[in-house]
DNA sequence: TATATGTTATCGTATATCCGATATTAGCAA
DNA sequence: TTGCTAATATCGGATATACGATAACATATA
């Protein structure tokens, strides 16, 4: 049966969150999700959101050492941020 | 430039949500959706959604006169909805 | 240097969402 | 009954999501 409120289409409202309260890379973001969903999300889903959010400038590299990337949001993305979240109370206002 | 946090995804939470705080009509539904999204979903969006929640025995016609055809959430409905917000609460607990 | 390990990246594909356009239906008025 | 209106229903298609599998890359260790 299909599920209902699956998270589907909100993958990168998420993301630039996480993002938004730390820095972070790419298998930090899965681990992170996974506490969230109970699922891990593939790599396959994290890093293509990864690169859309960096060709649209909201997220980018923090300049760093070891094998990790970890990406901050730029100012651009503080922005969308704000807007996503603002949209997202709007419609959500009356959750509980 | 895709959109973040464009609701895709929510519409069958938001529907069963919207129906659980009163018994509601497709056209209802989109007028309400229009009021948190700004824009009103089409005919072709909503009326799918509520056939797939009646199969699903989420929601059922509330027996009445009239052109419009109202629905309530079943039982199963509601325990569908606890689930959903359960789910909802561990995704976005942290958003503000 | 060579190997192992873990992170990152890419590709093709299946699925779901949502829309616009169009048809159908139900009730109302003349 | 006939026409009008508004709500409902259906269809095809465009788009986005997310996955699994696989490859590439960087770092650390032997």
């Amino acid at each position: 049966m299909k599920k209902c409120c699956d998270m589907k289409g909100f993958l990168s409202f998420l993301m630039l969150h996480l993002i938004g309260k730390q820095s972070m890379s790419g298998d930090d973001i899965r681990t992170e999700l996974e506490k969230r969903k109970g699922t891990k999300p593939s790599p396959g889903t994290i890093y293509p959101v990864l690169k859309t959010l960096c060709e649209n400038g909201w997220i980018e590299e923090v300049p760093s050492q070891g094998k990790e990337k970890k990406y901050q949001l730029t100012s651009s993305g503080k922005q969308e941020l704000k807007n996503a979240n603002k949209k997202f109370m709007c419609m959500f206002y009356d959750m509980k």
